[in-house]
Order: structure tokens, then sequence, then C-alpha cells
DNA sequence: CTGTTGTAATGTGTTAACAATAGACCATTC
DNA sequence: GAATGGTCTATTGTTAACACATTACAACAG
């Protein structure tokens, strides 16, 4: 065969999001920049219909903050007991999630989060705090997607993004890796306490 | 004064999301229902366009589930595993809110509150379950957004409008107004314990 | 100088036509 | 008869032009 991993394929839509997220999160976009529709369309080379979709879609997740004729804009950090609330939320689903794979990840499902943890290794090594970033994510998203499907990921992700868009830096110690290395640990080891006090560890 | 409580105006987009989330809980469009664009179009006298933006807003809302190319649908029930989770992290918001807003209600506030369960009451007895529906929803609504603002409410919305598609008829007994009188009491006393008990008593 | 009103420029909301895709149907082949 | 392949239609994705709202600024009255 030509290769385990599934290439994923992605709709225009959903590359644009990544793009926007990315730029956002990595603070090349800073609170309170505002989008131009022409603008963001001429720069991927499209029409405004999809740059209007996919501005919908962040504003939904959190990430922008729109007014009807008004354009939308970068969001600006919660306040701090908001953000407490979306810490203790997030920790919610993610506890659900290991506890219901607790037992229930197959040989190729950790072989994939391993080959995940690789890539975030390399990702600090070269200091590439956004791709760490994302990368990040991906290690989470995957163990939520497992669990409850998209549906899950659809609920859990406006969570991720809220924070991230908090943490103006990335904190890139190495401890990075070690805290998903744990997680990965427990869950093999089928020990879901563990498992469930390690990933409680990584967010924060 | 020409009247206290401000007209609220409402976008095109929000006007068509209203109609179609109340189609959807009303039960007049049961999961598994293929919403057609052009068809939706002529039905609100509109393009395709908006109709489009409204489609991507309840999925994102969890109300509708789109795949690529081939259209959205009407999202079926969760599984009870999920459904349980989504309970408690709703409970979690409203119990955030409750907190938040113990001691920090105006009289005017109260006052709205009370003429939200007058509205309830009143629905209740024409029997207009859809109606009794939306005006519950729009009381914890009114206490989430004054606990939150707009952030949090976009952040509790989701899980209101999945819950409400999983109770596929009303429990329309009167117990419902008695529940959300408790919770006002509760409020009024400023005995936040109470109000947390009744807030968790009436979500389920 | 201050506040108000009108106007122009910018950008968003909407539309209708066009392109591309998915799903159904039918014919053909083995 | 089952499977493969090719049209054809219905529906979604995209585009560009147009309608409308908002903002900023300038002219003006008090």
């Amino acid at each position: 065969m030509a290769g385990n991993r599934a290439t994923k394929i992605l709709s225009v839509k959903d590359q644009i999001a990544e793009q926007l997220r990315s730029d956002i999160i990595s603070g090349e976009m800073p609170p309170q920049t505002k989008l131009n529709e022409k603008e963001l369309a001429e720069r991927f080379g499209l029409s405004r219909g999809p740059i209007r979709d996919v501005i919908l879609q962040l504003t939904k997740e959190g990430l922008l903050i729109s007014r009807n004729n008004c354009g939308a804009s970068v969001n600006s950090v919660l306040e701090p007991k908001l953000q407490r609330l979306m810490i203790k939320l997030r920790r919610s689903i993610e506890e659900y999630a290991i506890t219901e794979l607790n037992g229930n990840l197959t040989d190729q499902n950790i072989a994939e989060l391993e080959s995940i943890l690789v890539s975030l290794q390399d990702a600090l090594d070269r200091e590439d705090y956004t791709e760490v970033t994302k990368i990040d994510i991906s290690f989470h998203q995957y163990l939520i997607y497992q669990a409850g499907g998209e549906e899950l990921v659809n609920i859990w992700y406006p969570y991720v993004m809220r924070m991230r868009l908090n943490y103006k830096r990335i904190t890139s110690s190495s401890e990075c890796v070690n805290e998903h290395r744990a997680i990965l640990e427990a869950l093999k080891a089928q020990d879901s306490a563990a498992a469930v006090k390690a990933v409680k560890h990584n967010i924060k």
C-alpha cells in the first residue's frame, strides 16, 4: 500500500480558515485587527463569497467578532473569570474523552499519536512555535475525535481557540512533549486515572 | 419616554435562523430532513446567499450537519453519553452565571425576568409549546447574557439547542413556570446556593 | 468655536448567473 | 444477473455586479 495515513482532503474554505486561525494565533493578527473581505479575497485568489463563509465560521468559533454592516475583527482576550470557566469546560470535555477512550485505542491509534509527538518534538527543535501550537492542538483533537467524533470536536474546538488566543505567546518549554507523552503512556497502560490527571495537568 | 424595553432589531439572517430553529425544535423538521437552498430562498423571498450563511451558522450550532457538495440536513439526536456530557457542561455554564449574577441584578433586571415568566405562563395556557420552549430559553439566555455578555451566550447556545433537539416533545408540565420562579426567587433573595440548586434542578 | 447636517468614499449585504460536483438512471459488458 | 461505465439532472460552490449601510469629512448655522 502507498501509505497508511489517509491524505486529508480539505475544502477550500477549510484551508482558508486554517490559514486565518494560524495568523491569529501566531499573533500576526493581534486583537482588534479589522478584516477586509475584498483584501482577503485578493490574497487568497477567491471572490468574497467563500471569505464571508470563513469569517462567519471563525466568528462562531469565537476568534473573530462581527457586527452588522461593520465587518469583523479579531476578538480580544477573555476576562480572567470567563477564561477560568472555559478551562474548566475544556477539561470536562477532555476528561470525558479520556475516560471513554480508556482501553478502546487500537495499536494504530497509539502509533498515530506517537507520530504526532515526534512531529511535536521536531517543531520544537526547529523553534517553529506556531507549528508547535498546531500540533499540540492536533494531539488533543485526535483524542477528542476518537472519543466523540466530529460532533464532540465541534463543541470542543472553540474552547481551544479561545484559550490559545489568550496565551499571546507560547510557553515553549520542552515540558510540552513530556506532558503529552505522559498522557499517551497512561493511555497505553490503560490507567484511566493517571490519564485524566495528565490531561488536567496539561490544560492550563 | 415611549417604552422601557428596547425594540430589538434583528438582522435578516438572524430572523431566518430563528425561524429555522423553531421549525427544527418544534419537530416540524425532524432529524435527517434535507434542506434545499433554493427552496428555502423562495420561502423567505431571498436569494441563496443569506440562506447559505444561516445554514453555516446552524451547522456550527450543531442543529444541522453539512457535507461538502451534498447539502445540509437536520442533525440526529446525540447518543446518551454525549448528551449527559452536554448537560453537565451547560450546568457548569449556568452555575457560573448564577454565581456571577448573585447580588448584581438591578430592579429592572428582576422586572424583565418577571415579565418573561408571565409570558411563559401565558404560552403554557395557550398550549403553544413551541413558544413555551422559546421563552424558556430566553429566560436562561437573559441570565447568561447578564453574566457574561454575548461571548458567554455564544458558547452556551449550542448546548441548549442540542438538548432541545433531543427532547422531541416538550414536557409541558406547569412545573416549568415553578422551576423558573424558584430560580428567580432565589436570585431576589440573593441566596446563591439556592439559585444554583434551582438551576441545576431545571436543567435535565 | 461648537454642534449639526449633507455628501462622498469605503466596505458590507444581496443578488443572479455561471461552474462544478454528486447521485440517479440507463446502457453496456462480461 | 452483477458490475462497470457514461450520460443527465438536480443541487451546491463560486463569481462579479449591484444595493445598501456606515463612517469620515467638509460645509454651514448658531
